[in-house]
DNA sequence: CAGTTACG
DNA sequence: ATAC
């Protein structure tokens, strides 16, 4: 399979259909397993402690969270459970491998789990200390109406769908371009039993060797 | 400010 | 679209 590379702006992929169908029920399969030991939780905004409507874990040596009280950070341990993130999903190492274009492993994987009413509002991934390396994000599920921004508030805005298999990626000048999700399409897909949506965000947190 | 609400 |  050769899925197609749309390059939107520099830096800024999508590649519709990218995983396949076997895979991205190998995928689903490899996640349940990971939430199996890393139950999702509900995280909530700095200082307000208001909650966000989509559900998180993660993967990988380190996972990001949000709380009231420490507001946005990696950190090593799940938030409730305080046991290490399960390992990243093979599948998701090979994507990156053959996607990023960067020559070390990423440290995070952010499953962010999203119902038919959940939302993500524009912001930038910019917890991490290494902005060279892409953050490369992986769709599941019912397909979702992302809106991308540029890299200050208030620019110009378009939107696009993601649907189940589709890659996305934010490198080089398009690293930190505000991106959120608008609303998510119920119904889209039947690769989830209960419907909606799993996105994986993979990035590297922390400066290679460092 | 990865959030919601209220107002033209 | 703006404010908090």
């Amino acid at each position: 399979m050769s899925a197609a590379r749309l390059v939107l702006a520099p830096g800024l992929v999508h590649v519709p259909g990218y995983l396949d169908r076997a895979s991205q029920d190998a995928l689903r399969d490899a996640l349940d397993a990971a939430m199996e030991g890393a139950p999702p939780f509900q995280p909530r905004m700095p200082r307000t402690g208001k909650p966000f409507s989509v559900r998180m874990t993660n993967c990988g040596p380190l996972g990001w969270v949000s709380d009231a009280e420490r507001g946005y950070r990696y950190q090593a341990t799940h938030p409730e459970t305080g046991l290490p993130w399960p390992a990243i999903p093979a599948i998701l190492l090979e994507a990156w491998r053959d996607l990023a274009d960067y020559p070390h492993p990423p440290e995070a994987c952010l499953v962010n789990l999203y119902g038919a009413e959940a939302k993500m509002g524009l912001h930038q991934d910019r917890d991490e200390a290494d902005f060279a390396a892409p953050v490369l994000s992986l769709s599941l599920g019912d397909t979702a109406v992302f809106r991308i921004g540029g890299t200050s508030r208030g620019g110009r805005t378009t939107s696009i769908r993601l649907a189940s298999g589709d890659a996305f990626l934010f490198g080089g000048p398009a690293r930190l371009v505000f991106h959120g999700i608008d609303r998510i399409l119920p119904g889209s897909s039947t690769l989830l039993p209960g419907g909606g949506r799993i996105n994986c965000t993979l990035r590297r947190v922390t400066p290679p060797r460092g």
